[in-house]
DNA sequence: GCTCGTATCT
DNA sequence: AAGATACGAG
């Protein structure tokens, strides 16, 4: 980078989202956010305005996303609500009576509680990540700890492992979470695999469910689908394939999104549970060579 | 000629 | 992909 680069340090970006929140978002403007940074920084106007045009620009991007998640946990609340998937659904079921695979019921079992998964291994599913750190407002964080003070992961580094994202750093560069999201890369898609993961990680990870009616940032952005259409078996599958024509990469994004905070509502079409296969292998891959029986159960493996 | 927002470039 | 620069509008 540089000499004459600004380099936007977490917390050089800090002050500018506090100097914008200060000013609130319409009101912000270069010169105004310059004004609140002060000249300690050596600031110039433009810095200001390139740094915010790309801060608007993820705002939004963030914002369109949760509109898509929201409206998926709709949709996925009305079909949970109208009880699950019918054999007869054809008749009258409409376009979310959807085929799901290998999720009990609703309301069979408290959020998390039933994953099958033995004390100390990591459920099948994976954690929203974070972007663009906001001191306050929507970019808060998940409610698994306090949002204080953790480190950042060195920028100059290989992106963590999203397990080490933990509670997300506050403020975070984009960057950072979004290679570290990326690196699930497109099985995230079909799989939600964690990657490994210590134990005292995990155990402090998973101790906590989401807060019911907390919709935390669906900010996980696995690379986008391949042109062709998704594979699938299923006929009425593919009916809905047909219904939904050509998915945004944003309405993946968010069903993913949906699906991770809403584990135990049934999966929308498209998104597969691991396979047992894969999940076996991770949990080999940690360390741990035999799962019984009852473990296996509820993975929904069958993909 | 300035500020702002957006597009484009490096 | 982050940050700089160009450029048109007000």
């Amino acid at each position: 980078m540089n000499e004459w680069q600004v380099d936007w340090t977490p917390e050089l970006h800090r002050r500018f989202v506090q100097a914008v929140e200060q000013l609130g978002l319409d009101k912000a403007v270069p010169s105004r956010i310059l004004e609140l940074m002060g000249n300690e920084y050596r600031l110039t106007r433009h810095n200001i305005a390139s740094h915010l045009q790309k801060y608007r620009s993820h705002r939004k991007h963030l914002m369109a996303r949760e509109a898509e998640a929201a409206s998926w946990t709709q949709k996925r609340q009305m079909y949970a609500a109208a009880g699950g998937p019918r054999k007869d659904a054809a008749a009258g079921g409409g376009p979310w009576v959807v085929p799901t695979v290998g999720f009990p019921p609703p309301g069979a079992m408290p959020p998390h509680a039933g994953m099958a998964h033995h004390p100390g291994q990591p459920p099948p599913f994976c954690r929203p990540l974070h972007v663009w750190g906001h001191p306050t407002g929507v970019d808060a964080t998940l409610p698994l700890s306090p949002p204080s003070m953790l480190p950042v992961w060195p920028r100059h580094l290989a992106p963590p492992p999203a397990w080490a994202q933990q509670p997300p750093v506050d403020p975070v560069y984009w960057h950072q979470q979004y290679n570290a999201a990326r690196k699930w890369g497109p099985q995230a898609v079909t799989q939600c695999v964690p990657p490994p993961m210590p134990p005292a990680a995990m155990m402090q990870r998973f101790a906590a469910p989401p807060m019911p009616g907390m919709v935390p940032h669906p900010m996980y952005r696995p690379i986008p689908p391949p042109p062709s259409p998704v594979p699938q078996s299923n006929k009425v599958a593919g009916l809905q394939l047909q219904l939904d024509a050509h998915p945004s990469k944003e309405s993946i994004d968010a069903a993913i999104g949906d699906v991770l905070v809403k584990p135990w509502l049934p999966l929308p079409l498209g998104l597969k549970p691991p396979s047992l296969d894969s999940v076996m292998s991770e949990l080999h891959k940690q360390g741990i060579p035999k799962v019984p029986p009852a473990a296996t159960t509820n993975c929904g493996g069958a993909a």
